[in-house]
DNA sequence: CGAGTATGTCATCATGCGATGACATCGTCT
DNA sequence: AGACGATGTCATCGCATGATGACATACTCG
């Protein structure tokens, strides 16, 4: 209620003291698709997509509801536009190489993790919603796991990989979750030992 | 609406041949109510809690969703009473225990993740809903796993515990949400060294 | 400076949901 | 057999949500 007047957003900072460079123009379409989509991304991520309402996107965005429908079409679009740009920021990621997993694993803490990994776990009617999101997943995630299994020559490549990523995302999902206390806790630097060697044996010891 | 007419219920199949053993009486509270838990199991596991509707429910269950209310208090309740039927049905599964983890996965396999599985990984206010799933969660999985570890005199038990249960519960929700294929198909046989052996990875090599 | 469009705001609609209560039918007990 | 409680059925309410369109204001271009 008290903050939740949107009418003078951010820019009451900016055009007080200095004009930005930007010259954050008091309407702008461009900003408002922005704003929207972050707070989409968090809230998705946070809530699911059916508990999050597009009033709540509207109210942590500053940016009436309205304009999701006018500017994605509506929420399920606006869903669709957050799975892309979670999948724009990043390269594939391989689980097994370490420098990538402290990447990634860096980046789900800070960000949390995306609407994608729901998706992954979560059952429901095949709706484009979901599909996009297992898209994603696979190129992200599954993917570059079979590829190194099957390059190494293990037997049962897509299925390992599929178990090692569903693993991941279980995890990572179970950490921000609130189900897991210890977990929750872990810093990067605790876990990351531990994931890695879970990881790793989803390839057969030789 | 053309097959939305569920007034002559069940019972229909069961009266027109033999009389049951159990001597069905049309009317039974007791009947109604395990048939409504036993639909609510198989739907909360199926779609979550949220996107499952009591009117489903009552159509799977063969009686009507007004029901829900007069038995069990509300949609809440019910789905409480399911999360203690899946609590009381088995006792506590040591994953790294290779007999247990079978018994348990072929259960799941059979039936289904229950709706105490999702709560784990997935986010969401701390309703009485998702505390009674994790308590529930932590009986099962986590704590015979710190046990061990302790037992063992692993370090980070607790740590460990959780990691292994979270990735064991992505595994599972993974397989029955649609999002991997082949783990979807996979038989326990196949499965089941796999998952021993990621598991198993959870405590430190000696 | 004025017209026209882009952007933002607001009220409102239609829908689906959980819940509730009135009523109908059955079962049981005396 | 009759009465009374238990069980089932149905219509409806109130609410939250996503969507829509009318209107208001700001920006830009001539």
């Amino acid at each position: 209620m008290t903050d939740a007047t949107p009418g003078a957003d951010g820019t009451t900072a900016a055009d007080s003291g200095r004009p930005e460079p930007a010259a954050p123009r008091r309407r702008d379409a461009a900003r408002s698709r922005e704003l929207l989509i972050r707070a989409a991304l968090e809230l998705f991520a946070d809530r699911g997509f059916e508990r999050t309402t597009i009033r709540e996107i509207g109210d942590r965005a500053g940016v009436d509801p309205a304009l999701i429908a006018r500017y994605f079409g509506g929420k399920t679009q606006l869903y669709l536009a957050t799975v892309r740009m979670e999948l724009g920021d990043s390269a594939p990621a391989d689980l097994l190489d370490e420098d990538r997993l402290r990447t990634l694993v860096e980046r789900l803490t800070r960000r949390g993790p995306g609407p994608s990994f729901q998706a992954a776990v979560l059952p429901g009617d095949n709706t484009e919603v979901q599909q996009a999101a297992r898209t994603y997943l696979h190129e992200r995630l599954v993917q570059p796991l079979h590829d190194r299994f099957a390059a190494e020559d293990v037997d049962r490549p897509q299925l390992r990989a599929e178990l090692a990523a569903a693993a991941f995302a279980g995890i990572i999902l179970a950490r921000s979750s609130g189900a897991f206390g210890e977990l929750a806790k872990a810093e990067p630097g605790e876990l990351l030992p531990l994931l890695h060697d879970l990881l790793a044996a989803s390839r057969p010891t030789r």
